[in-house]
DNA sequence: TTTGGAAAACGAAAAGCTTAGTATTTACTC
DNA sequence: GAGTAAATACTAAGCTTTTCGTTTTCCAAA
């Protein structure tokens, strides 16, 4: 059997995808263009990173004219699924009450947010309970 | 101003601290034992990554007869907290709701968990909100 | 008080991530 | 076709993280 590789994207990678993902595809161009003002990163280390990626099969490529458009190959929810599952994984016990005990816990979160999320697992168990 | 710091722990730095929060505080070997079997590291190996914790101030450490025994300074459940925001800032539009959205979409989610999750944020918003 | 074994201290190699420079290619214009 | 501007390909330097070897220190028991 293989050995497994990571399949978690590092910092400036997610920095990237982040990017792709919002505007569905693009060149080193676009994705630059997107980052905060100060972050100045070399046009070729912008390159570097988005080929990277697609060693890593993050994204795929194509030519259009000369230059290279950038896809993701994996949609952020499935990606966010899998960070999810790790931090649970590596900080929760495999628990993943005990992620959102913590979360509701935070002082900071609001009134707002927490009757999202009661709404959000209420229609999960209607939807799934019957 | 000073650069702030990571904060963060590396992959390794989490499974050795993952361990220290097990035990209160513990040694080297006290660590390395608790590892499983499969994960063969040498002493120095073990030795260093605490070294390196207590540099970066994630752990003390006090002398009990010819050996180190460490302890981290940072509660696990603040590191929890400290994780998720994290996340949730880099891969969730620094929204909860949508990280537990995420969370509660996972198929894999047992009926049991839901109902705990459900709970967890009833009893938050009700202490809360009176 | 010597010595044997375990741990600490130190240093550094190996591996992976981030950034960027240089050289080459490409497509358009005259 | 030659010039030019912009993009890609290749390479590598500089960090950080991960791993471990060597040397030194310290206790404990003979």
């Amino acid at each position: 059997m293989k050995k497994k590789k990571s399949e978690l994207l590092t910092e400036v990678e997610l920095e990237f995808m982040n990017e792709l993902w919002a505007i569905g595809e693009g060149t080193v161009r676009d994705v630059l263009d997107r980052l905060p003002d100060d972050r100045d990163l070399a046009y070729t280390s912008g390159a570097t990173i988005l080929r990277i990626l697609e060693q890593k099969d993050f994204v795929t490529s194509r030519k259009e004219g000369k230059t290279l458009v950038y896809k993701p190959t994996l949609a952020k929810d499935i990606y966010q699924t899998r960070s999810l599952k790790d931090l649970s994984m590596k900080l929760f016990d495999d628990t993943p009450a005990s992620l959102v005990a913590r979360l509701v816990d935070d002082e900071a979160l609001t009134e707002e947010a927490l009757g999202q999320i009661r709404a959000l697992v209420d229609r999960r168990l209607k939807n799934d309970g019957g």
